[in-house]
DNA sequence: AATGAATGAGTTTTCATTCAT
DNA sequence: AATGAATGAAAACTCATTCAT
């Protein structure tokens, strides 16, 4: 009854559905949410729901795929050849914070909600994955330090794993992204080193 | 049929409930678990558990009360005041990833399920708070920055992120417990210098 | 995108969309088969198979005023008034299995379909009626024997039940029409009798 | 609210159920028919028939069955090694037309509402084979014709179908028993004859 | 003449929770 | 102390039917 009871083009209420879907999804976890509610806040009737999605368990997969896209993209923008690896490594984490300080909703799905949710651990396993690799394959490259490959996975992991508590904190107030980015950073850059002595930086190409 | 017939104490049928109870809630969730699955888990009717335990929610939270108290008695073992902030955090850290390697179903439903359950994120997150300040003490102790408090603060939220990133590895397969020690230990004592200066450290005590 | 966008004359879509529901309806059942579905299999949209016929219930009606007439025109033909009733009453037999052999899907939506749908059996206990009058006529006037109208009647009835059991098998595979057509013939004819005496036949017209 | 809202013992509830059940299925078919409407039948809450029977259609499969074992039992009753085939073959027709008489939502839902449910065909096409091939056996060595095979076969298959009209009439209404059971009877002992001759009959034993 | 968009009303199914014994 | 029996409330999903264009 509200603003949303004009017809409307296939692909504009699509995104109108996932804008709704995602934030209900978001604020509640998979479980929690009924398909009544999300119909109610994407203002339609929960057959659209299912007569664009399917089924919860495809809606929810469309929620984390446009939000997963949008994700990488974000990320995507900072990327740049001509930066050295070091600048390149602040500017992901920079991209990754700032990517979650505006899209609270987004990542909450992503992170939080899908990952709870047995169905969909494999999506976002894999996307996390990637993301750590791409990680380990920065802190590899740009610092030259005598550790396994082992060492240099195992570290992104927990580089991300801090870098999504940081996040957190992002989502619950005011935390100034600069320098949580510098945080997070000095935990890579230096924390590697350990023990172990870092010897050099060197500047490289990624793709 | 089994074993859960007899009458015993109270005490004893308590702990064969939560005993049951978490391993379910580890495994499956607690929107996914059903009361059914814990009372057949633990050979003794449903009504049993709403006698002891009033609710779900309620059987949930003591629970979570549970294995929190076990993490924490677990951490405290590592606390000596003769050791120096350095290697009291390298065995705070150790204790930790060693605790998650040897209690994944504790691990599990504090730090995975209980927090994707709203319910729930109160009691998990005054607890992980108190972690995180611990670890913030033993930072702004053992370290001589020019940092701010928030800056610790900070940091201490990041490795432990970073810690549990790496305890998720560990209960995912054979990671060295040593090495993961080392790592994270790395990432917060040296990491927090990052562009700054580690001026030196001093011995103190913590409760 | 197939063949219905085209405007056609009210006929002929009308005949398009009986055919597709008659063969949906056949395969699935009533309450089996969905608008969606007949829509679908007709190339139109699920609109106009409400603009044409009005309801759910009305358009399986339609279906199945259409395969009762094609079933009695098809019986008609065998009609020949100069026959013997034995001959004629062998033709009616030879007709109907024919008819079944070479329309399954009228058939099943006629006899199968409709008659387990309680808001038409009305409809299809009229026709059936009618045959097993027609059967008990050329019963009661083929053979002489001392038999009361009920048994006439009775007999008919368990003859288009034979027949149907047998059209059944028809559907199912190769059974020799022939061989079918003289045993139901014969359960008909030499059945009546039973302990008492054929007496004799004569000729007769039928309309 | 009215007569069943006491504890009863599991065995007692599960009849009462199935009660219910068989009854609404036979009046209304199995879509037409919903759970609602059986729990309100039986006196019960919607979850106990799920508790009980877990689905719908096992709730219907276990209708399908219990009536099933009725029907065999009471043709049983009908077999005597010392009597003629003769006499046999009219004895199976008077049981079979006897139990329909007395049970008539049995037969409806055994042979009206399960065959027209393709989930349940194989079942009743099962049982309804078992008899057709008891009938051919009666037939094959009752008479003594030269018939072949498929023709014992088809002729069972037209008798079985022959006494199922019958039997529908005798559902609707005040039919003699006897005069129908010796009308079937006769369909089949002369009617297989045909054109063919008679030539004998014998005596012999029939598990 | 024709259809994409939309929904009210119902269906099956599940589950936390409570009695009566 | 312990449980078999029972249910209210809600959730996912479907479908005949209609409107606006």
């Amino acid at each position: 009854m509200a603003g949303g009871t004009k017809r409307l083009p296939r692909a504009v209420r699509e995104q109108q559905m996932l804008d709704a879907a995602v934030a209900v999804f978001a604020e509640k976890g998979f479980r929690e949410t009924a398909m009544d509610t999300i119909a109610a806040a994407a203002n339609i009737s929960k057959p659209m729901l299912y007569l664009y999605y399917g089924s919860k368990d495809e809606l929810f997969a469309a929620c984390v795929n446009r939000e997963g896209s949008r994700f990488i993209e974000a990320m995507s923008t900072g990327f740049d050849p001509n930066l050295k690896q070091r600048d390149q490594a602040r500017t992901v984490i920079y991209e990754f914070l700032h990517f979650v300080d505006t899209n609270r909703a987004s990542w909450r799905v992503l992170y939080r909600v899908a990952t709870a949710q047995s169905n969909f651990t494999a999506i976002v396993d894999a996307s996390r994955a990637r993301l750590i690799e791409m990680i380990a394959d920065l802190l590899r490259r740009g610092t030259t330090v005598e550790a396994t490959e082992t060492d240099f996975e195992l570290m992104a992991v927990a580089l991300v794993g801090a870098g999504e508590a940081v996040a957190d904190r992002i989502t619950e107030g005011d935390i100034d992204l600069d320098s949580a980015t510098d945080l997070v950073f000095g935990m890579g850059w230096h924390g590697l080193a350990g023990d172990k002595k870092v010897t050099g930086e060197h500047v490289s190409q990624i793709g």
